[in-house]
DNA sequence: CATGAATGAGGTTTCATTCAT
DNA sequence: TATGAATGAAACCTCATTCAT
């Protein structure tokens, strides 16, 4: 039996431990949500355990989905705050946002799952929560672009929120082959995801509306 | 017992027949794959003739998304043979995707399904052909675009790709919504559609590799 | 695989054969339902073709019961045919369905179940038509009871309720009973129920209203 | 957290608080019985508290329903005592018997969940218990109806307990039913009872063996 | 070709009970 | 005594797919 978690920063940490294991297990396995029960054995507790800190194992996985698009906002912040130059700031940032995924393509593994899985299994209630919090972030992180790059207030959240959908977009489209034997990119997901950003940042800080 | 088909013309006929009987369903219905056995018997068969036509009851959606997707390219051909004016034929292009998209929201939903339930589903070489029997139509796209516009070739099929991926990427993030109550986009997302191709067809037009 | 039964006559005996089975089953087990992985071996059948035969566990035992108590009903009609002296008809009845039920105690441990358990995960059609249909053998029987010892039409039935219910309501007080050290009856369940029927039938029976 | 029960008289009203709280919820409930933590909830205590004074939820729920049988018993000294006409004293005590269970169904609809419920996971010993306490009750009653009625001893005793086994019989054939379309009883449950309670007094007394 | 009976894997979640604090 | 965190057993039913008829 785990030690028992009673004070709220040990709540928080044995929390904590579950995600890190629902984290990791998801990157080393075949793709699917993996069983609470392994979940439960990788935290080093009774299955049972994880269902007092999440009410639904599509919970837990949300919480790793948005630890993960958190770590990539957070980069925003020190990017954006360094330099003067617009161009080489979104260039840095984009080829950040760029590395991040490519050494982390669980997250984009797991994102991918989401749009069919999470969306249909978590109690509406959660999903909202979940959006809410994804946006909420995403709002922080635009409000940071809009400042360094002196935009209307909210177009940097657009901007992030059009660069996330091109991201998992493009990972469904051709990322996740396994078979990098496609006429197209073969494999070079992280050249086309580079390339595309920079499409797409270069026509939206362009338009007569920006 | 319904009739049976001899002709290879009735077969196909039939197969058909399972496709439109999928795509009602699923259109109508909560936003799960419908159970093979209703669309047999939509289709006025029993379940085990549907996999005469058909090895996995995923094979179906993936020509339903197919017929899909294929029907919204089809547009294309149409669109830039007529004018001259490269801009006026993209704009006219994106207006077109779009207003298709708003009236079959059921090819977006099941796209997003797609992203997660097909890609496990189907057999890696079902996944295979349906991969390759849309980049063949996106590419045959990507030529008529190459060719009105005076690309490079291949350089169309990456604009289509990219604009496939930023649409089912931003339908996962803001359209399926339910609750259009999000502080972002209250719902329009065809109005967000609209404005983050616009972005990106412009900054893809204006790249210096373009 | 089990051979397949196509025709109506081999359904019935297939669903029959699985009745058989959770009759057994209980017959011998330890007061719990069964579970349908075992009722299925039993029958020599996989879980999933049980579920082609009753929409749930307790659909099948509901069948057991109803077969029960119809036996006993199916006594009466002979019973109350023979001999014309009401009194001995009345014994000899009285006497089959206590001499039945000692013989099928199985039966009584069942329908004790039934009030708590099937009652509560029988879905609620499923309820009425069980319900319906006992309530329907009883009448039947109810029916012969009127006719035999000229009574007013329904009369019978409503014994025959009665005693359905002093039945199972004394089996459940001190039948139940494992540990037959009770103060009161020692095991005795069969002498306690014929006594207390034979006293019910004489009041009601007696009754100015009968 | 609630204050400590040192003193054997603060342990028992404590003892009370969970019995009151149990009953409420059970009658206030949709029939299942209510979840321990809920129990200790309505009680102001936490779930391990409750565990101090009862060994399983079971056994709450078994002093629930002792608590109201010995209610009903408390009634017939009063009515036996009074008056010397014996018809007229048992027509009293099965009116007031019918009266009391009228107003408390939640009394019947645990006694047909005990049935099943409580008998299978009291422990053996905690079950004989119940029962030789509930014995006990009724053995004293029948005292008293022994000497009112002027019946052998253990007598009074018996008719007691069928008194209770038709009740409880009747109402899980018919009382329970939420649907009063029954052909047969209309809901009518009180009505039913008297009369079938009446039919069985008057039998056992007029027997020869009484 | 068409049918539909048979198969059987698969995994969540609840909640009574225990026991460390 | 009181608390509440941790445990873990338990079994249902669906439905995609197969294959005998």
């Amino acid at each position: 039996m785990a030690k028992r978690a009673y004070a709220a920063e040990d709540k928080q940490r044995r929390r904590n431990a579950i995600i890190q294991a629902a984290r990791h297990l998801f990157a080393a396995g075949d793709g699917d949500l993996p069983a609470v029960a392994l979940v439960a054995d990788a935290a080093g507790l009774a299955k049972g355990t994880v269902y007092l800190y999440f009410r639904t194992r599509e919970a837990i996985f949300a919480e790793v989905l948005l630890e993960g698009w958190s770590e990539v906002l957070a980069d925003l912040a020190v990017v954006f705050a360094t330099g003067t130059n617009s161009s080489h700031q979104v260039a840095a940032f984009l080829a950040g946002f760029v590395a991040y995924l490519d050494r982390h393509s669980e997250l984009l593994r797991l994102d991918a799952l989401g749009a069919g899985v999470l969306e249909r299994n978590l109690k509406p209630e959660a999903l909202r929560r979940f959006k809410h919090t994804l946006v909420e972030r995403l709002a922080a992180g635009g409000a940071v672009v809009d400042h360094a790059l002196g935009l209307a207030p909210g177009r940097g959240l657009r901007l992030l929120m059009r660069t996330y959908a091109l991201t998992r977009g493009l990972w469904q489209s051709i990322g996740a082959d396994q078979n990098q034997d496609s006429i197209l990119f073969q494999g070079d997901f992280k050249g086309e995801l580079a390339e595309a950003l920079a499409e797409y940042w270069r026509g939206a800080l362009a338009a007569p509306d920006a």
